[in-house]
DNA sequence: CAATTCTAGTTGACCGGTCAACCGCCCCGG
DNA sequence: CCGGGGCGGTTGACCGGTCAACTAGAATTG
């Protein structure tokens, strides 16, 4: 009895479990990157950096629900962190008492700005220095195709686009976070 | 104040966020669909498949956590689970008493079996098909660069190495399980 | 052989996340 | 204007995993 489908042989593998592996392991060590140096969580920096982008470095929890791919409790419960660290604070909506916007702190802001630093840096060692720009066109492009990438925006305008921050889950932006 | 490097503009992020976002979005989907399908894990499908493997169909309790990169208490727990939908069993070691192998019963292999069918259309569906064969060979000479890969077997011989299933964190063998 | 030390596995406490139930508030139709 | 339904957010119960402490059995050494 065979598990494999038929196509599945040889090297066309390779290119799938390379793919795994290499994530498990740069996530991994980004992660610990990131919180041997700052204390501080993928999930943390990515939340961060959502508000430090936002208007007025605010966002409605649900808001922030949607972008990181996280329940509502979710988001609930690690705003609740970083309230406690006093990285972020609530703040109401005075048109719409529903609404809670979780808004980035100063010294939110700043931690942001530092662990940036430790975080982009693990992101060039890890994925980019292996690559050549032609290669890592070549990647953005393949890449591209598959389902939740972006449709690979070919020239781009904005910084605001490209600066998009990560994704679904566990993603990292790597953006400006301008003052 | 800017959190980016400078060299960090640009594709060259396109690359890497492309690399996240479709890794989360088809690990999602893979896992979604094995929940569905199967009642089953992406981890659970993970040791069964490297139980399935094993010289056997048994493996000691460590290996396994090495294997799969969990702790060896996260594999104590899992097995518990597998162990108590019998599609493992435990079973000691008589020349070393400390030793507690997991090993494969009958109805873990037919479920293997009927999992793998969709997780590998699975592969197929999200991954394989958004690239021609070249274009895989390129992908798995690119990625086999980054930490974690295995280093481009440049034509490994034995299917026993290609099928080495996944690796770190979540990874899914895609391997034939004969019998 | 006894004492030490190392290894395999399990267990308890906890953590980060989900799901489901809930509360309070908006909004829309009588 | 008020009653009901939908939405935003929080909360409780649980789950899958870690870490640290522990137990039992090997191995090593004097």
């Amino acid at each position: 009895m065979n598990v494999t489908a038929p196509a599945l042989e040889g090297t066309a593998l390779e290119a799938w479990r390379s793919y795994l592996q290499s994530h498990a392991a740069i996530v991994r060590e980004l992660d610990a990157d990131l919180h041997h140096a700052h204390a501080m969580t993928t999930r943390d920096y990515e939340v961060l950096l959502y508000l430090a982008q936002a208007e007025e470095r605010r966002m409605a929890m649900s808001v922030l629900s949607e972008r990181t791919m996280l329940t509502r409790s979710g988001i609930t419960r690690l705003i609740d962190g970083l309230v406690a660290e006093g990285l972020v604070e609530r703040v109401s909506c005075p048109k719409d008492a529903r609404i809670s916007y979780a808004q980035l702190t100063d010294s939110g802001h700043a931690k942001l700005v530092s662990a940036g630093v430790t975080h982009v840096a693990g992101i060039e060692r890890l994925f980019l220095t292996h690559f050549s720009p032609e290669e890592l066109d070549q990647l953005a492009q393949l890449l591209g195709r598959l389902p939740g990438a972006l449709p690979e925006t070919g020239g781009c305008t904005a910084a605001a686009e490209a600066c998009a921050v990560s994704g679904p889950a566990g993603a990292d932006g790597t953006c400006s976070v301008s003052e």
